[in-house]
DNA sequence: GAGCATTTTGCAACCGGTTGCAAAACGATT
DNA sequence: AATCGTTTTGCAACCGGTTGCAAAATGCTC
């Protein structure tokens, strides 16, 4: 139904390829047929096919978006980063949501079928491997928010997972808590073993103060009021470190709802500094993760794979800092 | 690189025709065929070219999913069921964020290139002939979370507003505020002019009810605390309907971080239900719409458009209704 | 085993573009 | 005006599939 190079090149009076030529840059075409070409392409109101281009050009500009995770509110500002940072660079994201996947052999095949140029997953809780096999099926990918590894086999742009969890502690050590836990994510997923680590690592420098650590079923609001709910039973520690920041403000709830108060009895301190954590009635005390950083590199690398699909894996870690708001208690002395 | 149907069909000694036929169903294949064929094809990991075959079939199976809010987490639930919906009838969802750009010109010409056999809108603030400019370039589209309209010229999917607004405004009537308002979203959205047109009609029967409205800068949370907070510097109102859940929680903010209490000095209620509105520190009186019945509607219209694109334009309206949690006054007596 | 209807298969053209190659047009030089 | 080097243009093959049509194969019946 839409007009076609054919109808273009009719109308003109000239060969197909001529038109083909003035729609792709860098081909050699004069002024005055460019003029003709031009001309004939508006009145018809002509546009290039993308997709019949691809077939001989190899490229698609089609980028597959990989993500699980479509209940984090955090998640609203990657995919909303995500699409704009890949669309002006003239690329299009092919969004697909693994939530109740588990296999990836379906979507590898699906992108495959859609030739995507490449692929970005964007998961903190998605196993190394399942970006791995995206490169073994020959399809350039980068892991957003993946695991670091020394030798890495994809490309990994994130933060390192278990400084974080040392820098929780050293903020928790800092306010003089003694008795600290880790309130962790699902206990499988990557980045909350590694937070984890680093957690205990860092207080295992410090024998004199108490730690212990549990996990949440997800990293979502209710699952971390339930976690917390539980800790209440019996007597819980000063201060939690919570896998994320959804999870804190899910535990925030219990405690506040327990009528125990944030930070008189218990201190929370959370990790994304996502837009909520901010807000006036929330209020938390979070470890910052600079998601907009990680996702102009995600995007800089899987361009530049574009061009060059071989690229030596490597990960990009980006600082956190923490971000001091209303429910830790201050420093003392 | 990956291999073709060429190199199937060489491998298995067969014509090219017959591998296509054992990859299209409903085609005439004998059983001998068929075995020759998917042995070849699982020995080379074949999977056909989607892209390549849309040229001929003329359908691509790429559905144009295209937002502008980026910001409300309700539209991450709203991402997540389309993004599910589309794919488990075997459709493919192709972002498109709208957030900067005003004109359709730009996104229609995209879409256009990528040959998308339909687009879906979701969004309340757009204007109908966002949706409508695709119609006209000859795209099946659906407008979910759209205006209704008497004589509509494209799908839409959604909520009634008005009755929205005069179900708000009964809900105080109720409880017996005698002086209300209605803290709505972006002046120009028609989200936002149906719900006060509907506050207005119904409180134009009660005259002894004082009533006023404002409108925050968006439908987000710092834009509600903000607007209410204006409200507080005089004497504000005994209860609002506020244009969306995230702005009723940046106005709760606003009201208890003045010292105030909800629902003791001002009562307020929400309108969507998101996830966040059940939180317990939020516990937010609302008007539910139900997001998955119209996703639900959207995809199944949207669906029936690929097989008859010139389906008689209809209005499909879900009811709302009353979520009663913490935020209002009981009912008086 | 011949005759027939039915199914299966391959040929070849086509979908909407791109691109290597050679012919045509152009411009400059003598 | 003839020669030569450059640029511009068109031809035709190709990208990875699909599909109408006719030929080949199959299954039945007698």
């Amino acid at each position: 139904m839409p007009p076609t190079l054919k109808d273009v090149a009719e109308r003109a009076g000239v060969s197909r390829a001529a038109v083909s030529r003035t729609f792709t840059d860098g081909a050699s075409v004069s002024p005055k047929m460019r003029r003709k070409v031009e001309k004939a392409a508006t009145e018809l109101g002509y546009s290039p096919n993308a997709l019949a281009s691809s077939l001989t050009t190899g490229r698609t500009k089609l980028i597959g978006l990989v993500s699980n995770n479509f209940h984090n509110p955090i998640f609203l500002e990657v995919f909303d980063l995500f699409t704009r940072g890949l669309q002006d660079r003239g690329l299009r994201p092919l969004l697909v949501n693994l939530s109740n996947e588990t296999d990836p052999a379906n979507s590898i095949r699906m992108l495959r079928q859609y030739s995507v140029d490449g692929v970005v997953v964007a998961s903190s809780t998605l196993p190394p491997g399942f970006a791995k096999s995206f490169r073994d099926a020959g399809v350039p990918v980068v892991h957003s928010f993946g695991r670091y590894s020394s030798s890495p086999e994809v490309h990994v742009v994130g933060i390192d997972n278990a400084e974080c969890g040392r820098m929780a502690a050293r903020e928790l050590i800092r306010r003089g808590y003694r008795d600290v836990a880790f309130l962790g994510g699902p206990e499988g997923a990557t980045s909350t073993q590694d937070r984890l680590r680093g957690f205990l690592e860092e207080l295992a420098r410090h024998p004199e103060i108490a730690v212990r650590h549990s996990f949440a079923e997800a990293y979502s609001f209710n699952a971390g009021r339930r976690e917390m709910l539980k800790r209440l039973e019996d007597r819980p520690a000063e201060a939690y470190f919570c896998g994320d920041d959804v999870l804190s403000i899910g535990a925030l709830s219990a405690v506040t709802g327990s009528g125990l108060t944030v930070p008189g009895d218990i201190g929370l301190i959370g990790l994304n500094d996502m837009e909520m954590a901010g807000w006036e009635n929330i209020n938390l005390t979070t470890i910052r993760q600079p998601i907009s950083e990680i996702i102009g590199s995600s995007i800089e690398l899987i361009v530049s794979m574009l061009e060059n699909p071989d690229r030596y894996p490597e990960t990009r870690l980006f600082p956190c800092r923490v971000i001091e708001r209303g429910t830790l208690r201050p420093v003392p002395g």
